[in-house]
DNA sequence: TTGATACTTAACCATGTGGTTAATTAATGA
DNA sequence: TCATTAATTAACCACATGGTTAAGTATCAA
């Protein structure tokens, strides 16, 4: 039985709370690339990007190392559980529709495993 | 293949960064409850609580129905299960820790279930 | 060495959040 | 009818966030 810091959930959530950056860590969710691979496609600056890339990285959501003179990022999987677990930790007192999740889960894996 | 409005994401996220928030979710999840109830435990004053209901409603994690004076909240499952589907939709294109997550994920499905 | 490239930091602004206290509305019960 | 209880709205404050532009720091290449 694993315990995590409050802390860590409020970071994960508000960092997943806005739109640009879940669409990082769905660019990235597809494989690492660097800062301005990452920045083209929004219409913002590259600071905002980069303050983005900070929240993101002390989330814990990704992780960040220099390559020359670009820096390469990469989603870091755990944190990502850890939100994943605290919601569906919450079904565990909430029969209603837990069948229903877990059914939901279970088809979702199946369908990545044959693909 | 169902598509979900990003807006309901941010909220839904955003709901869920705050401890209180979450401490309110998780006393929902055992059973519905009145305001009262729900704000006894908590040391901040009653209109806090009353925002933070306005957000969770907002997000579409908590429905409210008035009852004489009181008013009974209960949680609202399809919100958390959209949340719980984005992250996990984000893990088809990242196959390194798919497997793990599955298997965790069973693993809980099967202690709830024999529980 | 000089200039360009890839970023980050600094300073600023507008807006939203999380909290407060005080005032308000609505339902209950004496 | 009047007081009490349950909860919300209003008004305010401090602080974080998401954006900007301008300046700074490394690295690479000529």
């Amino acid at each position: 039985m694993v315990k995590y810091q409050t802390a860590d959930l409020d970071q994960t959530f508000a960092a997943l709370a806005d739109p640009t950056r879940r669409a990082i860590v769905a660019r990235l969710a597809s494989g690492e690339c660097t800062v301005g691979e990452l920045s083209r496609p929004f219409p913002i600056s590259a600071p905002a990007v980069s303050k983005h890339l900070r929240l993101l990285e002390g989330a814990g959501l990704i992780e960040r190392r220099r390559d020359g003179r670009t820096q390469r990022c990469r989603l870091n999987a755990p944190a990502l559980d850890r939100a994943v677990d605290w919601i569906t930790s919450q079904r565990r007192f909430w029969n209603e529709s837990l069948d229903r999740l877990a059914d939901h889960l279970a088809a979702q894996t199946q369908e990545e495993r044959s693909s």
